[in-house]
DNA sequence: TTAGGGTTAG
């Protein structure tokens, strides 16, 4: 309700009780008006003096009065005051019921609504599409897709028909674990509905459509997504039509067709003018891709057309974790600094940047900031300043952190805590070390832990602890390439052949491939994307040629090719051949060929970049007039006089 | 009178 309606409502309220003290009085059709207003405005005082008004008067009898109550005082919070009225009321109906039924799973009591549910089956109360909705979207609103689908199948049976709140709830839990691409008989029958919505000209259609694409673009069918997409008529599509398809496509991965159809959006004869939820999704996508050249864009586009003050945060989070992600972490502090306000996702958003930057101790000064801002301080802020000590070599102060989060915070470390310690002293190689906090951990040690001690030991090739942490990811059922591509790395490293051919062997025999490696550059033109020995870009002859005179020219300023990156079961000057044709190599050259002098070159890597390839770009910075800001999974590296800001902390 | 769609930090 806008707060203007609740000062009308409150204005009423006034009237009323003059009114009564005129003895002419309010009857159950102006509470019932009343009522309602107050529960939106979650005015619970109001709403308690118009429940003491209609206890005095009897009103409080009537059944439809009875309900508004009841609604009021749940929607205001007061669940155990709205139980207490529900209790009392000696005629019920079916709504008096719902109402308490909704009341306590937007409570966050799920459970007790269930067993509300339950008892007007065992009382046999008849049960219509609000019941049945309502405990969908309870279950929906909680990620329990089949839970919903479940229940929908009851109603189906029990002969009550859904209606349009019914279909767009369960698609909506639908989409939370992909249940309904597994229940094919309901998906026919979701169509059936829709079509007899549009059919009957219902002019609802629309809401169901939407839910439908987003349903199947969160449950990675994004191709299928995209049909019902085409298939809505350009004037049908609203803003959440095209708001759930870009965000589909960001979330599956897919950051390129979100960001062609947000700039088709906005190109339209007829544009739809995006609201916060599609910018903060096109971000989303940006983010992914490292697309600062679009990002700013948006960033232009959110400028001139000013959204409302409540909007403006959100907005402002997602400029910052774009700038952060696409390798300008000034830009983001210059979006903080602007904000008129800023809440806790501001400030660890940008400090996760500082950290992934490399910039540690910038990243602690934040974190007194938010300190002195009185911002909650939480286990999540102390993943973050964990891990930007950890990227930036701050073993000593990390260690400090992790002392004090008990003590002066309160903060019990859980597993991702550990999980920060172990790359922390993994990273600076105390192998030994980080192999004590496991030892020491209160808890079992998940899979983070160990991907954490595995990625240490492939850094500083030390085998017998990484198969120590390869074998417990194996025991946990983590059976991804990740996992046996780190171990596969570290036997390699040691030339122990006969283990890496086994560990490919049995990555054949379990079905699991590795991930190929892959870079993208932001050209002025859109991105060029490459993969290990790509020849399929049109400047493939000037990417090579570059690329041999750029060795030639490295080698004679001392570079040696780090052959342990190549990982072929081949004598060392093959190896050479295989690690020129790297995909960040490859990606550089192409960046160095179509950028202006003294302009970044910004790469983005989805594995780890290889350690040849750094050692590398490092010694080509230095003769090139350029800054290289590689992104990888891991963090950013930005080279530049033959110096990487990752300080080996990779 | 009661139920409903799309976003941000690790």
């Amino acid at each position: 309700m806008q707060s203007g309606e609740l000062e009308q409502a409150v204005r009423m309220f006034y009237r009323m009780n003059a009114v009564e003290e005129s003895r002419i009085r309010p009857d159950a059709v102006s509470l019932c008006n009343i009522l309602p207003a107050f529960a939106a405005g979650r005015a619970s005082k109001q709403g308690k003096e118009v429940h003491g008004y209609a206890v005095r008067t009897g009103l409080v009898d009537d059944l439809f009065v009875g309900n508004a109550v009841v609604d009021m005082y749940a929607k205001c919070g007061l669940i155990d005051d709205a139980r207490k009225v529900f209790e009392r009321m000696e005629v019920k109906d079916v709504v008096s019921w719902n109402v308490m039924v909704t009341g306590l799973s937007q409570m966050g009591r799920f459970e007790d609504a269930l067993g509300f549910f339950e008892k007007m089956r065992r009382e046999d109360i008849e049960l219509d599409v609000v019941t049945w909705s309502a405990v969908i979207a309870g279950y929906a609103q909680r990620g329990y897709g089949y839970e919903a689908l479940d229940v929908f199948r009851q109603m189906v049976v029990s002969g009550c028909e859904p209606n349009v709140v019914t279909l767009v709830s369960l698609l909506s839990g639908c989409a939370c674990d992909g249940a309904l691409l597994h229940g094919k008989e309901i998906h026919g029958y979701v169509i059936k509905q829709i079509l007899n919505l549009i059919k009957n000209d219902h002019g609802e259609e629309q809401m169901v459509i939407n839910s439908l694409i987003d349903m199947y673009a969160k449950c990675k069918a994004d191709n299928l997504a995209r049909k019902i997409f085409d298939h809505v008529a350009p004037v049908n599509r609203n803003v959440v039509t095209w708001t759930v398809m870009i965000g589909g496509y960001a979330q599956c991965g897919e950051a390129n067709h979100a960001l062609e159809l947000f700039s088709q959006m906005v190109k339209q004869n007829k544009p739809t003018k995006p609201n916060v939820f599609t910018i903060s999704c096109a971000l989303m996508a940006c983010a992914r891709l490292a697309a600062l050249r679009l990002g700013k864009q948006i960033h232009g586009y959110v400028f001139r057309h000013r959204y409302g003050k409540s909007d403006e945060l959100f907005v402002d989070n997602c400029l910052i974790d774009m700038y952060v992600k696409s390798g300008d972490v000034d830009a983001a502090r210059v979006v903080f600094n602007n904000m008129s306000l800023t809440n806790v996702v501001s400030w660890t958003s940008l400090l996760t940047g500082y950290g992934m930057h490399g910039r540690g101790l910038e990243a602690i000064e934040l974190f007194k900031g938010m300190r002195k801002a009185g911002m909650p301080i939480d286990g999540v802020t102390f993943v973050v300043v964990l891990y930007a000590c950890s990227h930036s070599g701050l073993v000593d102060k990390g260690l400090e952190y992790f002392e004090t989060m008990t003590q002066e915070f309160g903060v019990v470390p859980g597993v991702e805590h550990y999980a920060c310690m172990v790359d922390l002293l993994g990273r600076a190689g105390r192998l030994e070390k980080a192999m004590e906090i496991i030892n020491q951990m209160p808890m079992e040690p998940g899979p983070v832990v160990w991907v954490a001690l595995l990625g240490s030991c492939r850094v500083h090739t030390n085998v017998e602890l990484g198969e120590y942490a390869s074998n417990k990811l194996l025991e946990l059922g983590c059976e991804n390439d990740g996992t046996y591509t780190l171990l596969s790395n570290i036997y390699a490293n040691a030339k122990r052949w006969k283990d890496v051919a086994r560990v490919r062997f049995l990555m054949k025999d379990t079905g699991i491939k590795k991930r190929p490696g892959c870079s993208w550059v932001q050209g002025k033109t859109g991105t060029a994307t490459f993969y290990v020995g790509d020849k399929t870009h049109p400047l493939s002859e000037e990417i090579y040629n570059l690329l041999g005179d750029l060795m030639y020219q490295i080698k004679a300023l001392g570079y040696v090719p780090d052959t342990n990156f190549a990982l072929h079961d081949v004598d060392d000057e093959e190896k050479g051949d295989f690690l020129v044709e790297h995909s960040e190599k490859l990606a550089l050259a192409y960046g160095i060929l179509t950028t202006a002098p003294g302009v970044p070159i910004r790469i983005t890597k989805n594995l780890r970049v290889c350690g040849d390839c750094h050692i590398a770009i490092t010694y080509i910075s230095k003769i090139i007039d350029h800054e290289v800001i590689l992104r990888d999974s891991s963090r950013f590296h930005h080279f530049k006089n033959g110096y990487c800001s990752c300080k080996g902390f990779w």
